[in-house]
DNA sequence: CCTAGCCCT
DNA sequence: TGAAAAGGGCTAGGT
């Protein structure tokens, strides 16, 4: 039976996209508007044919013979601009991701590639489709073979197609002919050579009237004497040579069989990984769709308990099983608590309902008691379910969202669809593809089934990942880490959640209005001076006042205009008095807005402030705060500093606050083990002016604060992944001068240098950085062909164990803090964190007990060989604390 | 929904 | 030569 053949030409392919569409780059900097381009083309061709093959040839590097036949042949590959040359290894690797035949071969073309399987196939009575910008390939038009040329544009790809026939239709030509026609043409993209004087036109009245180059030379005798006959005869070589230049080989050698070219699942789980990857939002839904179409058919397992009978008789049939962990899910939203779901094997999902028969209460004791019984119970996502479920860091819980999260920290969820996907290899349609923007109470009311599927699946992902996710985690070496950090830090961190932090409403309004009085009055004079009114706060239209109607000399544009950031505007300060203001108006209208307004509208009726903390976020393992961020609040700037005075103890109660002296630097010098830097430390004096007096050549005493704060920068890109250019953009020096401190550095510490260039070394090996306690970052740009890509790979290859270990290492001094003061029976609470700063509400008559612990569990958290040092300070607000 | 800009360690 | 110095979150404007 006929087949249905798909081939495309993928240089030209890629070049269209490439072309036809806007630039495009990921936020890393990625470029792949030519891949998506691609991509949409290929799938819209595929969605219309539905191909039993499919198979993407690509030209090489390599010479073939036009080049042999013609020194001056260009070919395709040549003059690639980067953007799109970087793309082409991407785009290989997404064909290889879907499972699609590449076919390359030096001494070929792809042109050539594609013709002798669009003639083979053709012979065996196969239909073809030949995708290319190219429309060389138009001489390939037969009834069988189809040329297909897309064209990329904004509202979408459209694609002409050309059966033998239509290209006789539209040229007027055979397709054989085009060959005769490029001959006398010529072809300036390949750089081959035409008869001068003949152009389009002329050439297809002479092939309609000769048909072919070589019977216009049996007939030039014959022709009228003209301009034209006279550049033929003088040309005849460029002619023939230039026939045989665009002539596509239809007979190569090649081994490849189409059945090797069987299309196979595209829509796979490295695919979507490697389109989230590149931002391929758009596309990611048809994976989705995909998803959603096939079910599972673990949905017959669930099973939906409203009688009180049936649910004690689950819960105590687990006394029964011990072996295997159970999955466990509470049911809520907002104060509702709808039930939970239960799962201690693959045949019986239980999603037991809380009404007045079932209460809350048994449902949360029974579920408690399963974890203190000491069967580990799997949940994902424990800290939310803290609110209701009654266990401690004691109970055998399992988190499989951390645990993946540590296997993984690059991805931005880790709910039970992603756990399955990743761990089971499972598709299971998510909350959204079940519930969409339902609400949990009306879905359990209105859409059982995609509730009860919902619910069940969350329980069944937790009990079938849990032995899964630990036995990775124990390969990874991080079970410890995971045991005894991450496990327990739930626990802290939902106490943090729940004590929350005190302010003062009307304190904080009254902040608010100040500004806002400096807000009017700047406005004002700002449309004074510039002599009309704009919104200040839009880049946009400040650009156009600054940059085009006061003229000022703009620094550098971004991608969509004019730069004003204050960077730029404070070199700019000089020009024009009315910088100034929109620097100082920038500074208000921040502090108002993000602040004054923002964290008003957090404040509960306990006067407090339950921001949330986040385990599962960042790439190297320190914690997030949202809903507000109580790791921003203003503190460089006096004015915003004086925000923190709002944050207020409740009665009886002062603030402490304890500091990490420098520890990523402390960090550094233990993971090194340079003797030098550790010598530093050792002195317990100021860090950077003993860089500088060491970098510099200088005696400690006579460093000048300029030279200090040149080594407080430098020690700073230490930390960050050093590069001239950013230490340069830092220091507002050159290129060279940044250089230089770099190179004077790692002269004085050169055990740094080699560290740091072990880091890389191993990570390019290992793929991943790992902590001192063995968490892991995977970096997956060491490998990139991008130059940027890779640089910062290396970077980030450099900076994640040391900012990795030290969140690991503040992560243990919160829980010994949190632990001590709970046995202790303090009613002192840790209440923040903030990287390497813990915030602690404490009791007036604990004050010296609790200042000891948190300043004796901060030093001792890891046993480095320079001291961490910790300085505590009292306050009856953040403000005094600080 | 994205971006520019800016707050923190 | 060029070029995101690392990790985050929030707001306003503008599409």
């Amino acid at each position: 039976m006929a087949k249905k053949i798909v081939l495309i030409d993928g240089h030209s392919i890629l070049n269209r996209a490439f072309y036809g569409l806007p630039d495009m780059t990921t936020s890393k900097g990625e470029h792949t508007n030519a891949v998506l381009g691609f991509i949409s083309i290929m799938f819209k061709i595929l969605d219309e044919e539905k191909p039993d093959y499919l198979t993407v040839a690509f030209d090489t590097n390599h010479p073939t013979f036009r080049h042999e036949m013609y020194a001056e042949y260009k070919g395709t590959r040549k003059g690639m601009p980067e953007e799109l040359r970087e793309q082409v290894p991407v785009m290989k690797e997404v064909l290889k991701a879907m499972n699609i035949a590449i076919l390359e071969k030096p001494g070929y073309e792809a042109d050539d590639i594609l013709g002798t399987l669009a003639t083979r196939a053709e012979e065996a009575g196969n239909q073809v489709s030949l995708v290319s910008g190219d429309r060389d390939l138009l001489q390939l038009a037969s009834d069988k073979i189809k040329i297909r040329i897309p064209k990329t544009k904004r509202t979408g790809t459209e694609i002409e197609d050309y059966y033998a026939q239509d290209v006789v239709e539209r040229y007027h030509v055979t397709p054989k002919q085009f060959i005769d026609l490029k001959g006398l043409m010529g072809d300036a993209s390949d750089n081959i050579p035409g008869v001068p004087g003949i152009g389009e036109k002329t050439a297809g009245k002479l092939i309609e009237s000769y048909q072919s180059i070589e019977n216009i030379y049996q007939h030039i005798d014959e022709m009228s004497p003209s301009k034209v006959t006279t550049s033929l005869k003088e040309n005849r070589e460029i002619a023939f040579l230039s026939k045989q230049l665009a002539t596509i080989n239809t007979n190569c050698d090649l081994e490849f069989k189409i059945e090797d070219a069987t299309l196979g699942n595209l829509y796979n789980e490295e695919v979507y990984l490697l389109f989230k990857r590149l931002e391929f939002k758009s596309l990611l839904s048809r994976f989705q769709t995909e998803e959603v179409s096939h079910t599972t058919g673990i949905e017959k397992n669930f099973q939906w308990i409203t009688e009180p009978g049936e649910a004690s008789q689950i819960f105590a049939s687990i006394q029964d099983k011990v072996a295997h962990p159970i999955g466990l899910q509470l049911i809520f939203e907002n104060d509702s608590f709808l039930g939970l779901s239960l799962c201690k094997e693959e045949e019986n999902i239980f999603f037991i309902q809380c009404d007045e028969r079932i209460t809350k209460e048994y449902l949360t004791i029974s579920a408690s008691h399963l974890a203190r019984k000491g069967y580990l119970t799997s949940v994902i996502g424990l800290k939310e379910q803290l609110t209701y479920l009654k266990v401690t860091e004691k109970d055998n819980m399992f988190d499989a969202s951390v645990a993946a999260y540590l296997l993984n920290p690059l991805t931005d969820t880790y709910h039970y669809d992603d756990i399955a996907r990743d761990y089971i290899g499972l598709t299971v349609p998510s909350r959204d593809d079940l519930l969409g923007k339902n609400s949990l109470v009306s879905a359990m009311n209105e859409n059982k089934e995609a509730f009860l599927s919902y619910a069940c699946y969350s329980a069944y992902i937790a009990f079938r990942s849990a032995e899964k996710l630990r036995d990775l985690l124990f390969r990874a070496g991080m079970q410890q880490l995971f045991e005894t950090i991450e496990m327990p830090l739930i626990y802290t961190l939902h106490d943090m959640e729940v004590r929350g932090i005190r302010v003062n409403k009307d304190a904080l309004r009254e902040y608010g209005d100040n500004l806002t009085v400096g807000i009017d009055k700047l406005e004002k004079n700002i449309y004074e001076l510039v002599g009309e009114k704009f919104n200040i706060n839009s880049p946009k239209q400040l650009g156009v006042i600054l940059f085009e109607k006061l003229q000022l000399p703009f620094g550098k544009k971004t991608k969509t205009g004019y730069s004003t950031s204050a960077d730029i505007l404070e070199k700019l300060q000089s020009e024009h008095p009315v910088v100034a203001m929109i620097l100082e108006y920038r500074q208000l209208t921040k502090l108002k807005s993000t602040y004054a307004d923002g964290l008003a509208g957090y404040i509960q009726a306990d006067e407090r402030i339950h921001g949330k903390f986040h385990q599962t976020i960042t790439a190297t393992g320190r914690i997030s705060s949202t809903d507000p961020n109580l790791q921003n609040i203003p503190i460089r700037m006096e004015l915003g500093r004086q925000i923190r005075k709002v944050f207020i103890p409740e009665e009886n109660y002062v603030f402490l606050d304890a500091d990490y002296s420098q520890i990523e630097l402390r960090v550094l010098a233990h993971m090194s083990g340079d003797e030098r830097l550790i010598a530093a430390y050792r002195e317990a004096k100021d860090i950077h002016r003993i860089t500088a007096s060491e970098v510099f050549h200088i005696p400690f005493e006579e460093v000048t604060p300029a030279q200090r704060s040149s080594a407080k920068a430098v020690n700073f890109g230490i930390v960050y992944g050093i590069s001239s250019f950013g230490l340069g953009q830092d220091l507002n020096i050159t290129r060279k001068e940044a250089e230089r401190y770099i190179d004077k550095y790692f002269q004085t510490y050169p055990n740094v240098k080699a560290y740091l260039d072990r880091l890389v070394m191993d990570a390019k090996e290992l793929g991943y950085s790992t902590t001192l306690f063995g968490r892991r970052r995977p970096i997956p740009e060491l490998n990139s062909s991008n130059f940027m890509q890779r640089s910062f790979g290396e970077r980030v290859a450099m900076n994640s164990p040391i900012q990795g270990t030290a969140a690991d290492i503040i992560k243990i001094a919160m829980l010994r803090v949190n632990q001590k003061l709970k046995e202790g029976n303090y009613r002192s609470r840790l209440i923040l964190q903030i990287h390497d700063e813990l915030l602690v509400e404490t009791h007036k008559e604990e004050i010296e007990q609790v200042a000891k612990i948190m300043v004796e569990e901060m030093q001792s958290a890891a046993e480095l060989s320079v001291p961490l040092e910790a300085e505590v300070k009292e306050g009856n607000n953040w403000y005094e604390a600080k």
